[in-house]
RNA sequence: CGAGGUGUAGCGCAGUUUGGUAGCGCGUUUGGUUCGGGACCAAAAGGUCGCAGGUUCAAAUCCUGUCACCUCGACCA
């Protein structure tokens, strides 16, 4: 490729909206265009760069024997309603009618339709088990795009779904997908990509794992141990807290008036706030109704595992005093009857603790939970804490990190083969239901997120596996006749070496030229220059500057072929 | 959904308080001089000031509505 003749624009400034490391980058460095909320039209550039991570996924794919299919983008809705998922799910389905007046949905993930397409035509159990996959555009519309490629609307996902007749062959397969998912990311130049445990969230099921960059823009909180192998995400993360000796205070009531806020009365009674009883309050979706989540003051709730645990979405609650609730006082001990009542596992921990009197201006301390309430139910709904102790080794090696998730997977079980009615014939003759996973990696995010990892001060250094080009000949004075004869033959010999190739042959001054090379993160560079001819030297050198020589001209196209080879067969060894 | 912010040339911005000819830098085009880290000179092209309505002799500017985009928050009682 000429670069006279890519279509793509670069620009010096940065624009406005940018944040994050590769919104900032591929914006200005031509690689996409905006033209909608979370809606990008990807320039040659980037295109190059998805195909090479798509080409990778279809060989990692295949290579446990997935057979790759195409499913529908736009799709009658009576599949989504035979799932359920219809109607449970929220906005982020687009919903329309077509000219007869048939509800229709945009695909924002595919299990409904890998269901429509398997269940009359696997109905043996002799065809069992077999992985569909496909990689195609979803469309989820979001309450939030943001950064870039990070999170849009609109995005092409590699999406598989595995058919299985027992829970060990789906377990088995489960973790053979896991160790293809490894090999895709390291191929992909992003080695360190971890998997934590994760909530199943919309999908359902119940074994997840979530495929996560580590870098502090995640958005995603991640819990990993630094001592063993355990790493979860926040939001299922079980916790294990310390406990404190010490035996139970007296029971005391004590004016606290005007201190509302944990911080104020642990302050005031010279407590810690691991010592006191958090009481905070939501609303339930599903019968309106007020649940008080009480936990230790230094621990925060954790939203999913509440939701997960009540089997409602929740909501903070207002106007409690409705429900004679004295807010900023609440505490375990005179309650209204009716509100619903949740005791975090934090609280097994300390024999006495400060806590709301349920009466305005009054806090209790000394207060004993078996002694002074009775036997509760406790339940793991809180969120680890950094140097917290680690539910594996039992240390107190808890690091919290955040991630960009790049991947996920899923043991789904019969969630949907059992609501849509997928069977087969079992050897004995009888009907069974086949259970499922499905395995998916966002293709653009992951290309921003290999930026997001891979850049430095000037732009992105493409790992070689999916750079948009291998080479860059950068052609100062291309003018210059000695330049542009010797540039023109590298060009030509490199491609029919069966090198990519970008050959800068603008006439632009040397700074203009490097500064867009830096943009373009192609991971190695040749410099041709009328200087460097003259001395009998053309500039070798690698985008992540662990290397840099002058070559005598003639050795450059030889030199340069062995080392992308040498680039590509150590990504490629996995 | 809540809070805040921004909409003026492809990009970055000024102008809005106090209404009066549409501006600057980058980029683009043409000519010339430069040439190893975003060069210089000269000339030129490019804008319904987000959209709609209102006030006024006159609106980018004031008023009303609306749309779009960005950031933060979606708990600490």
């Amino acid at each position: 490729m000429k670069f006279t003749q890519m279509l793509t624009k670069r620009f010096k400034d940065t624009p406005a909206d940018c944040q994050i490391a590769s919104h900032i980058f591929m914006i200005r460095g031509g690689y996409m265009k905006n033209v909608g909320n979370g809606i990008y039209s990807l320039f040659p550039i980037t295109k190059r760069i998805t195909s090479k991570i798509e080409a990778i996924m279809r060989e990692e794919m295949n290579r446990i024997d997935g057979q790759e299919v195409l499913f529908p983008v736009a799709m009658p809705a009576n599949i989504w309603k035979e799932s359920g998922r219809f109607d449970a799910i929220g906005s982020e389905l687009v919903r329309f009618k077509d000219r007869g007046g048939n509800d229709m949905v945009l695909g924002m993930t595919h299990e409904e339709a890998a269901v429509q397409m398997a269940r009359e035509t696997a109905d043996s159990y002799t065809q069992f088990p077999f992985m569909i996959y496909q990689i195609q555009t979803k469309f989820r519309d979001e309450p939030r795009a943001r950064g870039g490629l990070i999170r849009v609307r609109e995005f092409t996902m590699k999406d598989a779904y595995s058919f299985h007749t027992s829970k060990e062959d789906l377990e088995q397969y489960y973790w053979k997908c896991h160790k293809a998912y490894e090999r895709i990311f390291a191929r992909c130049g992003v080695p360190e990509v971890i998997s934590v445990k994760s909530d199943s969230g919309m999908m359902g099921g119940k074994v997840a794992h979530e495929f996560m960059l580590c870098t502090p823009l995640g958005e995603d909180s991640l819990v990993v141990c630094s001592d063993c192998d355990f790493r979860a995400n926040m939001e299922t993360a079980e916790c294990v807290y310390d406990t404190a000796d010490g035996s139970a205070e007296e029971l005391d009531k004590v004016l606290t008036p005007e201190m509302k806020t944990i911080e104020d009365v642990c302050a005031f009674l010279g407590k810690a706030k691991s010592d006191s009883i958090k009481a905070v309050a939501y609303r339930l979706e599903t019968d309106d109704s007020l649940c008080i989540v009480f936990i230790r003051g230094d621990i925060e709730v954790n939203e999913t595992k509440l939701r997960n645990y009540l089997k409602s979405e929740v909501y903070p609650a207002e106007e409690l005093e409705k429900e004679g609730v004295v807010a900023g006082f609440i505490g375990p001990k005179g309650l209204p009857e009716k509100v619903k009542t949740v005791y975090d596992v934090s609280l097994k921990t300390r024999a006495s603790y400060v806590c709301g009197a349920n009466e305005e201006n009054y806090h209790f301390k000394g207060f004993n939970i078996s002694r002074d309430l009775g036997e509760v139910q406790f339940v793991d709904v809180g969120k680890a804490l950094e140097g917290g102790i680690c539910p594996v080794c039992g240390k107190k090696t808890l690091k919290l990190t955040r991630g960009i998730e790049v991947g996920n997977i899923f043991q789904l079980g019969d969630r949907y083969t059992a609501s849509m009615g997928m069977k087969y014939l079992d050897r004995d003759g009888s009907l069974k239901t086949p259970i499922m996973g499905c395995y998916g990696i966002g293709v653009g995010r992951l290309a921003a997120s290999i930026c997001e990892a891979r850049h430095d001060d000037y732009g992105p250094i493409w790992p070689i596996s999916i750079a948009p080009w291998q080479v860059q000949i950068c052609a100062l004075r291309s003018d210059d006749e000695q330049v542009k004869a010797y540039a023109d033959k590298l060009y030509d010999e490199l491609q029919d070496a069966g090198i990519e190739v970008l050959y800068d042959d603008r006439q632009v001054s040397a700074g203009f030229m490097f500064s867009d090379a830096d943009l373009t993160g192609i991971p190695v560079r040749i410099v041709v220059s009328p200087k460097g001819l003259k001395a009998g030297t053309v500039e070798v050198s690698k985008r992540d500057k662990s290397y840099m020589e002058k070559l005598a001209p003639e050795t450059v196209k030889q030199s340069v072929v062995e080392m992308v080879k040498a680039m590509l067969a150590e990504l490629n060894n996995i």
